[in-house]
DNA sequence: GACCACTATTCATCGAGTGAATAGTCTGCG
DNA sequence: CGCAGACTATTCACTCGATGAATAGTGGTC
């Protein structure tokens, strides 16, 4: 996952410990999907295996003991690598609305099909309400603003697939039944 | 992941084994992220220890042994259960394209944000463009079509948050470094 | 009869992800 | 004063998802 490159990422602001991390990955990402203190130091601990962070000395004032840590030269090279890389454009499309709409008619019939479809355009439609309704907020970060612009437009391109779905079950069916 | 679904949705069509499962699934899901084998063979194992499939017979008829697997009464209910559920919609937002930005601006500076947000824009493109080609070719099933379809709607929503991310790069580059 | 392709499954291993456990410190409150 | 509760910081056990290689038998073909 791209997880541990922000974490590099992160780490190349400055050395820090685990929790430091965590919390800087949320304030910098919000919106992400949530990070467990867990994974970030098994991640931590991957990265270090792997020679892109190096511990930077214990530290043990006042509190718990904490590891902070450090990237280094190749985890910059690593780092800067990925930031190079172009991500492949839809190599595979892998989405659970598509799954179920196969699998229902796979099992059921076209009209089960198609109040699932429904459904979830209803679902879409108000969520793209709530995050519409949430983009005029005034007290919005930048970081947030653009993750809600994201979900948005992706949102929107569901719904469009949806419709364009709607009108493809009855061949679907018809194909998957042979 | 909803590809044990998938799978109890195949079985649902009446019992296999896990070597035809995995190719009803590559006919049924073409497109879809490939499904090695081995990953058929532990999911069929965490399905039936949670009792949503059985073993129907082992079959010995020219060829190693191979193990036929039925879906249960428990098992159609919980596929049910999952057709019936819908997808929530965009409950956070985890793209490499937002977490590759946040990180160049966090450790580079805005033109490589914006080097990068255009390099990924002529990828996407390009893709576009074959996938546009692709759907015009004859022999394309109907579920090839609407999974393509479901791709060149999500790369037209990334192109769109690519343009808009190129405008805030400033913006939000000053947070970031804040 | 050596080789290749295909059927069918297992295994070892790794990374991702979750939740609970542990343990120390600091703050406030009665 | 003493103790509850919140916060800092990390570890652990465990499950799922995913990959690649290993194993083993069968059928065809040159």
């Amino acid at each position: 996952m791209s997880a541990s490159y922000v974490l590099l990422g992160l780490l190349a602001r400055g050395p820090m410990h685990g929790y430091e991390l965590k919390h800087a990955y949320d304030q910098r990402l919000p919106r992400a999907k949530p990070l467990a203190f867990g994974q970030v130091y098994s991640t931590l601990g991957r990265l270090e295996r792997d020679g892109l962070v190096t511990q930077a000395g214990q530290d043990q004032a006042g509190g718990p003991e904490r590891t902070t840590f450090a990237i280094t030269g190749e985890g910059r090279a690593a780092l800067e690598a990925w930031l190079s890389d172009v991500e492949a454009p839809a190599p595979y499309v892998t989405s659970a609305l598509l799954s179920k709409v196969v699998v229902a008619l796979l099992v059921a019939d076209p009209a089960r099909a198609t109040e699932y479809l429904s459904a979830q355009q209803q679902a879409h439609t108000t969520r793209m309400r709530e995050l519409t309704r949430l983009k005029s907020d005034q007290d919005l970060t930048v970081g947030d603003h653009i993750a809600v612009d994201y979900a948005l437009t992706h949102l929107d391109a569901d719904l469009r697939w949806l419709q364009s779905a709607l009108h493809r079950v009855a061949d679907l069916h018809r194909e998957v039944r042979s």
